[in-house]
RNA sequence: GCGCUUGUAGCUCAGUAGGAUAGAGCACCAGAUUCCUAAUCUGGGGGCCGCAGGUUCGAUUCCUGCCAAGCGCGCCA
């Protein structure tokens, strides 16, 4: 019916003057609802311009040439707005949702989480597991291949602390001498530790070579990895690709991307500023640097360090020339807010190898968790983390991913614990399950379809529009790679159901039943297509709806 | 200091590729249940859309400046 409505308003505009020129895309027609009617567009001042006409001409040129069929009445009003008011019998007919048209079929990547594996997930890893995981649900939704990836970074000084805290907490509790530092602290190392010790015992005889102490640190790594995917698919999270850093190092990315800086003129070999709380001398040794502040970057970026070995920047360049070469021409990172300044630095690398590639990345911005009303301050050095799979055991796979999804990803949020375990209107998950169970016990009752008339009431038509609506509210929020769409669409939407539900208190002939437990045709026909828009939504979402509560 | 993100009702937040009287939930007040699930519904009060300029028929939305909060600003990852 939008769609329709836009195709026949664009077809009137384009015949008013050949010399204008005129965007299907930018046809607009939105759904109301209140009394202003059912559906308005605002073509008339949008293009008042472009026509050389003023709005209320426009406005009157175009309502002249619409097809009045469905319409009990089409008005202008206010500045030029052009109202449409549907006739009663239409909404049976009309208002029901086009089919979807797979057209999408590029492959895509999604690299989410992506935590550094020395630690166990908390909280703010949850917010990007989830909205990474919505996000390929909705792109697979419009037909996209996708694959969910996760990106262990296991080289670099913090593999070095890590193992040295685990040797440090394995002579602690065995009483050896390892003359070990402690970097990282908590229950997770003393465990890993302890799996450590039993796996490599008789290593612990002797002095530990570099290779044994690698073996250790692999297999440390190992182990927390496999915990931290075991927590994502308590969350119902799971990934198609684990890349390990080492693995993308072994394949030599790198010295033919530094050959194509060079040749391209966007390195140099050189010094940069010394690093915080450096104490050598710099001049010495050279560095290879990429000139990001041709991007726009506040700085150069160095690709090498003091030692001759690559930066994490480029790895992560190689590693992402490591996607483009399996297949994949559309990446989408999901990051944190802590990584915003590294944006510019990628992305700039990334396009001057692959001008065409089309790399994007979602933000998500802190999660901070409320309980008895009061911020709860969370920090590593504090050692009080929460971690995630608490979280999720404490308030379920559901309330999890709903609440984590639906405040809008680059916006600070507060997740609080209190509210999410009310089982009533506060929390929108059990309001949006609850009107799909109340579908359900209708249509677990329905005795005999029969063909009667249904009272057309303004409850009834809401519904039906916002129904319609499904349709742009999925496509927008794949277009703009914003997940929350879908859930404040999903709990609007249960809101016209109960309202309807609700309405019948006072209105008994407009009951989905009558008194045999019969139930109309056109009714059924909408608690399915009610049914099957949360289904699709819910499924976006990755949430099961219940039939019964 | 620089960069990014944010600032909307008492609270938590939607809405902005410029459009009509800025929305929802909570909280507060008043109501609805012999009747398909009251985990629900109806009504009410409550807003210089951070501040000040600019662009135009029209700005919460775009531009500039300022104020406030968060994050980032290594040859860490």
């Amino acid at each position: 019916m939008l769609h329709n409505l836009k195709k026949s308003l664009f077809e009137i505009l384009i015949k008013i003057d050949k010399n204008v020129s005129i965007n299907f895309e930018d046809v607009e027609v939105e759904t109301l609802f209140d009394k202003k009617g059912d559906f308005t567009t605002n073509a008339a001042l949008k293009f008042s311009k472009i026509f050389g006409k003023n709005p209320n001409q426009l406005a009157d040129i175009i309502l002249k040439s619409i097809n009045l069929n469905n319409f009990e009445k089409v008005e202008i009003a206010g500045p030029g707005f052009i109202n449409f008011f549907l006739k009663d019998e239409s909404f049976n007919t009309q208002l029901f949702n086009n089919k979807k048209e797979f057209t999408e079929k590029e492959k895509v990547n999604i690299e989410f989480v992506s935590a550094n594996p020395t630690g166990p997930l908390h909280l703010a890893h949850g917010r990007g597991a989830v909205v990474g995981d919505i996000l390929s649900n909705l792109f697979e939704y419009f037909g996209h291949p996708v694959t969910r990836e996760y990106y262990v970074n296991n080289t670099g000084n913090q593999i070095n602390e890590f193992l040295s805290s685990i040797l440090y907490s394995i002579s602690h509790t065995y009483n050896l001498n390892l003359n070990e530092k402690q970097f990282y602290k908590g229950d997770y190392i003393n465990d890993i530790a302890k799996n450590c010790y039993e796996k490599f015992k008789p290593l612990f005889d002797n002095k530990l070579s570099s290779d044994e102490k690698n073996n250790i640190v692999n297999y440390a790594i190992e182990n927390l990895v496999n915990q931290t995917l075991q927590t994502l698919v308590t969350a119902g999270i799971k990934f198609d690709q684990i890349s390990y850093e080492t693995t993308i190092m072994g394949k030599g990315h790198l010295p033919l991307i530094l050959e194509k800086f060079k040749q391209k003129d966007l390195t140099y070999e050189g010094q940069l500023n010394a690093p915080k709380d450096f104490t050598g001398t710099l001049k010495d040794n050279q560095l290879t640097i990429f000139k990001s502040t041709l991007f726009e970057d506040d700085e150069d970026r160095a690709l090498t360090k003091n030692d001759g070995t690559p930066t994490y920047f480029a790895n992560d360049i190689a590693y992402h020339e490591d996607k483009f070469q399996r297949g994949f021409n559309k990446l989408i990172n999901i990051w944190g807010a802590d990584h915003l300044g590294y944006l510019k630095r990628l992305s700039s690398a990334i396009t001057s190898l692959h001008p065409k590639i089309d790399f994007s990345v979602v933000f998500c911005q802190i999660v901070n968790l409320k309980r008895d009303n009061k911020i709860q301050k969370l920090s590593k050095r504090e050692g009080n983390i929460f971690e995630l799979k608490n979280l999720i055991d404490e308030i379920g796979i559901d309330n999890f991913r709903y609440f984590m999804s639906y405040r809008k990803n680059d916006t600070h949020m507060d997740l609080d614990i209190d509210l999410i375990k009310r089982e009533n209107k506060e929390n929108p998950i059990y309001y949006i399950q609850y009107s799909y169970a109340r579908t359900q016990s209708i249509l677990n009752k329905v005795n005999k379809v029969v063909d009667t008339p249904v009272t057309i009431t303004s409850e009834l038509k809401n519904l039906y529009k916002k129904l319609l609506e499904w349709d742009n509210v999925v496509k927008s929020a794949y277009l703009k790679k914003e997940v929350h769409l879908i859930a404040h669409y999903l709990e609007s939407l249960s809101s016209y159901f109960h309202t309807l539900w609700s309405s019948s208190k006072n209105k008994p002939s407009v009951k989905f039943l009558d008194n045999e437990n019969n139930i109309s045709y056109n009714i059924i026909k909408l608690l399915h297509n009610y049914q099957n828009v949360l289904d699709e939504g819910l499924k976006i979402l990755g949430i099961k709806p219940k039939l019964k509560m």
